[in-house]
DNA sequence: ACAATAAAAGATATTTATATCTTTTATTGT
DNA sequence: ACAATAAAAGATATAAATATCTTTTATTGT
């Protein structure tokens, strides 16, 4: 397990690639998103399909049909993707687990905890989606394997 | 999903209770751990079980037997034990889960996670297992809830 | 030796996350 | 209207994490 979910991993690498590939307006289809970003289709779609209703994405059904994002959807902060598929208790829960722990209640770690974890999240918030758009393009940046 | 596995949570915060319970020299019985720390008495009796066999925490069978840390132990970096839980994944997979992630063919949160990733594992290695004994005594940090 | 104790080990159950397959609905171009 | 397309939705399968219960083994005090 990583930081994040796999789930979770799927739908941030799903969105920077449509970010990338539908800058210029056009859209792309599940099949070749979960090509380009190694993960299994069908259950990419699921994930698609929830941020969709979140309207974290957007999409369109029918021929010339697909994933893309609106202006809106390119500027939001990565953290918007994350909240949506894990949950926000990345930033906010317990380290160890504990419901009640607060800085009048802390466990052990809280301290520290705290402190990585504000970091975690000013930077996820920091970060946009379609900021890595011509790091993708040069290749700089990778997506898969 | 915290940071962290439930197992994982259940292991820390045992092997703090541990330290702080059996400073003096004594053991601790698995019921007594449970009940305070506030976990499943049998699944947690997996998790010390297994710490066990790795050397991570100590133990002894039959009356007045429990579990208990040597001094070695004691001085243990906390990171240990997360490693002996959850494998080192945290502090060295990459956050998209990609498998070849390097500075050398990143993703786009690579450098960004490197950082975040350092300092948990810093911190972690940082803190060693007996440190919160005292402030667990005086009741400034707790163990459940 | 024996009974009591407590962890170790084994077996099984439940829940959650991950993955796959099929059917339905919306949209487009002809 | 119709056929083709592609996402949405529904149903099901598999694997992993979490949890519970039972039996065995080691140790102690009598």
């Amino acid at each position: 397990m990583g930081i994040f979910s796999k789930t979770c991993e799927y739908a941030v690498r799903a969105v920077f690639f449509i970010a990338q590939r539908t800058a210029d307006g056009s859209r792309v289809g599940i099949k070749e998103i979960a090509v380009n970003i190694d993960s299994p289709e069908h259950f990419l779609a699921k994930i698609l399909q929830d941020l969709s209703r979140r309207g974290i994405i957007q999409s369109v059904k029918g021929p010339n049909g697909g994933f893309y994002l609106d202006a809106q959807s390119l500027a939001r902060p990565l953290s918007d993707v994350i909240e949506a598929v894990d949950g926000g208790g990345i930033f906010r829960d317990c380290g160890l687990g504990l419901k009640e722990c607060s800085s009048k209640n802390p466990c052990p770690l809280h301290h520290d905890f705290l402190d990585v974890r504000n970091r975690l999240q000013n930077m996820l918030e920091s970060i946009t989606i379609s900021q890595f758009n011509e790091d993708l393009n040069l290749g700089i940046v990778v997506l898969k394997k």
